[in-house]
DNA sequence: CAATCTTTGTGCACGCGTTCACAAAGGCAT
DNA sequence: ATGCCTTTGTGAACGCGTGCACAAAGATTG
């Protein structure tokens, strides 16, 4: 998932409204635009429920936040639902984007279908490699960063999304900031500082595989039937493992059996 | 953020190491990964949480579970601390990774420097379009789906990615879990269903956008110096307001001010 | 109209995660 | 060696999120 919940104060439930059931609100959404096109007219909690992957009394608390939108014995109307979390949302009006940063997957993210079909429009795409300038991507010519602060005003733009390399996103998200911008989707590896009132969210691809291996790596672990107490300081990686630890200060290499020092460099872990 | 934290009794916290910390170990491994290329020996809590955009007390928290790898009245050393939270992750070694659907964003993802920096190797890439076999994206030839089974048991490939459209999603999901496969990022916008044991873990572009567009509409609507207490039923966007909601069953119209019926549709929400 | 059945909405309890605040531990200067 | 200063590691309190379980509400049937 895309960690994201940063700065705001765990009193953040705007209008009451959990941050956890905001995050939910677009899954419970999409469920029932597939059940829309179906032409459903109803359905229970448990059907929707189950469709979006969550627990039914959940989704039951979740709406409860919004109102009293079921009827007892039936179950909700489902257009009456996707209007009703549409207008939640805010897609009930149009969100102009830009995309800052057009390498493969800026030009990807220009290309995704699912941001046009939620009422986000790309009004921009921006990159700072001249030569991109002019050229179409996904129909959209790619301008030129100097450009920045005039495409968003002129446009009035309020969300922007980062794809640049990660040594260029807070320069770039301080211009967004000043242009302007109150919304960041930020796509590099790299934490951005940025004033009060303006929401960072980050999608991290490789944090996101990292968090898989943990587990994988623990789904391993437990199949060697090794003893359920963790163990530290000893590797539980069964075989490729890699070089010694490097030397910790004085006093904690006192605290571990002496393992055979070699500060050598850790092949698995290389600069970003 | 990345949401995907399913199915797994709440009792998750593998081998005592909270889940919520986990996700946070590939933040902190980027800040140290940075310092250490500086050649800075040793950081304190202070700084090191600073430059990953958490909380110092949350930091040492975090580390507690891990062991006492710090010097008090120093800080931690920072090679030390690296292959650490290398080893807890599993980055110690080599993961072999599949990306199935070639399109825009898979392509993408091939080209995406941040993968093979982390000691996952892209070990095939997959498409189900035969016109793709044979070229080359990335450095590495496109194969088809007709050999899924066979690159995955051949390479011993446990973590996979689905970045295909919506519809191929479970089915290319079932056949990657029939052939072993025990991870799965899913860039597609489904829940996805596996048995038990199975990790997956989601990346939604379109669910971010909307949870940003909730807090801009809700910034917004502040500015109007609209009261605090939510108003159900009565729109809070102030222009581009779209068509009025759906008919509600019978049970709840009555509840409702009588708001003149239009079963249009709804411009803002398409089909995914 | 009354009885029954279905499904919502929510009060309550529990557990995880976060944060505070401080004692313990180690370095460093004298 | 002794005392001071810095920073860790963690006990404890608090708040949010989740899930249970049930009463209330409405549909439906006879």
């Amino acid at each position: 998932m895309a960690t994201g919940r940063n700065h705001r104060p765990a009193t953040s439930r705007s209008r009451g409204i959990p941050e956890a059931t905001v995050a939910r609100l677009p899954l419970y959404l999409r469920a029932l635009t597939a059940l829309s096109e179906r032409s459903v007219p109803t359905v229970s909690s448990e059907e929707l429920a189950s469709a979006a992957g969550v627990n039914s009394a959940k989704l039951r608390k979740d709406f409860s936040y919004l109102g009293s939108y079921g009827t007892r014995g039936v179950g909700y109307d489902v257009e009456y639902l996707v209007y009703q979390i549409s207008r939640e949302l805010g897609l009930t009006q149009d969100w102009p984007v830009v995309i800052v940063g057009i390498g493969n997957l800026g030009a990807a993210l220009a290309n995704y279908g699912g941001f046009a079909s939620r009422g986000f429009r790309v009004a921009a795409l921006i990159d700072a490699d001249p030569s991109l300038a002019g050229k179409p991507v996904a129909g959209i010519p790619v301008q030129h960063t100097d450009e920045l602060e005039k495409i968003i005003s002129d446009n009035g733009v309020s969300i922007g999304v980062i794809a640049t390399p990660a040594g260029a996103a807070q320069q770039v998200c301080d211009r967004l900031v000043a242009a302007g911008i109150t919304s960041i989707l930020n796509f590099a590896p790299t934490v951005l500082s940025v004033p009060e009132g303006v929401d960072v969210r980050k999608v991290d691809l490789s944090i996101e595989l990292q968090i898989l291996a943990f587990h994988e790596q623990r789904k391993a672990g437990e199949d060697l039937g090794g003893p359920p107490g963790r163990r530290p300081g000893e590797g539980v990686h069964p075989e490729t493992d890699t070089a010694p630890p490097a030397a910790p200060p004085a006093a904690a290499v006192t605290k571990r059996p002496p393992e055979p020092g070699n500060d050598g460099d850790l092949p698995a872990v290389m600069p970003a």
